[in-house]
DNA sequence: GTTGAATGTTCTCTATTTGTTCTCTATCAT
DNA sequence: ATGATAGAGAACAAATAGAGAACATTCAAC
């Protein structure tokens, strides 16, 4: 059983790896729960040591490993329970086979990178001022994809492609109020995919 | 386990490969992480290559080769390189001071869950028929936040929510051809607040 | 080809941080 | 009193970050 300085400094080394993706020192652990020596933070961790919640690299810095099987440590991959499905006027219904989302899988690989849109010239397709989106970089896409592209080489935009029989690209903001443009395909670079997007209510 | 060394080292050369499709020199990996020795950097290159993360051609120039699926073995945080600011017609531009979206900061948080929203009843506020939202679990919310709210115990549904004086609670759909409803406010209990929200185009 | 600058590679060296182990105090509940 | 818990801090060894020299290799210009 953790004493109470032991579950904090449990839980801050668990944060600290969500945040950075490594392990803390034991000067940032001791800063972080609030004391000053390093000496006590090695006890707490010896501590959890013997409790399973972690392994000790010796001389190691930074040499701290969260127990994969504890189920503290099970909240740190980028998991968020999924409950089900939410529809007006009905219960939530569980979605079969479903119960968490997984940014990873969602999201992540090694060929995507973020981009915050500004302005709402992408409003009709639920992008909103501020929203960020998920490229999957690529140089090619296939018609009616939401893509990134580079016009001139210089100018860049997020609108719905159109390939034109006749070797145009048209490139189609999702606003109403906006008009399509019409460009030759050489002007055109695509340089990814939107492949996601995300929102923070903050 | 990477020290944050070595991460600083992957995160550079990842980017650089997104943003210019070649690897960097060992001297612009240098300068991009703030040192000054491209011996340094060899050392930290080697130690990604025995992590499976990169590849080295030997002795070639710009000889760097990302190894696909590396952000298993990586363990990292649920980071995405953030490139910049999207605004239509002008060049993407940087923001200063955040190259990176960490997914952790962004939604996760041991009082959150996820809902996968069915139907357009929100389709004005950009949230679309499919998309997931991520909850935080609380009782209490405050005028004008979307809140996930159960009726007599059984339905439930996302709309933004008023206080009125009466002690009434509005339900306001963000949908134009939906009507707002009201109920007594015993009828009506706040399962949680909209702190952010999701969608995947694949 | 030849050549020279830029680049990759291998080292040695140094200063600083960090982990580790101690001892010493203080507080608090039993 | 007597443990159990909290904390400070000193002292030492080891790991790390970094600089930089020296050499080898590429690559592009001539």
């Amino acid at each position: 059983m953790l004493t109470p300085s032991e579950q904090r400094t449990f839980k801050f080394v668990q944060q600290y790896f969500l945040k950075n993706g490594y392990a803390p020192t034991l000067q940032e652990i001791a800063k972080g729960i609030g004391i000053k020596s390093r000496g006590v933070v090695h006890r707490y961790l010896r501590a959890l040591e013997s409790s399973n919640l972690i392994t000790i690299l010796s001389n190691r810095r930074r040499g701290i490993c969260l127990n994969p099987d504890a189920d503290e440590n099970a909240s740190m991959a980028p998991i968020i329970p999924l409950l089900g499905r939410i529809a007006a006027g009905q219960p939530i219904e569980a979605i079969e086979g479903r119960d968490e989302l997984n940014l990873a899988d969602f999201l992540m690989s090694s060929d995507r990178f973020a981009l915050q849109v500004t302005g709402n010239s992408m409003i009709d397709a639920g992008i909103l001022d501020g929203d960020t989106v998920v490229i999957r970089q690529q140089q090619t896409a296939t018609n009616g994809d939401l893509v990134v592209a580079l016009i001139d080489g210089i100018e860049a935009t997020l609108k719905r492609l159109k390939k034109l029989p006749d070797g145009m690209i048209l490139l189609m903001p999702e606003n109403k109020l906006m008009e399509p443009k019409v460009y030759p395909a050489q002007r055109v670079q695509i340089q990814g995919v939107v492949v996601g997007q995300l929102r923070s209510y903050q």
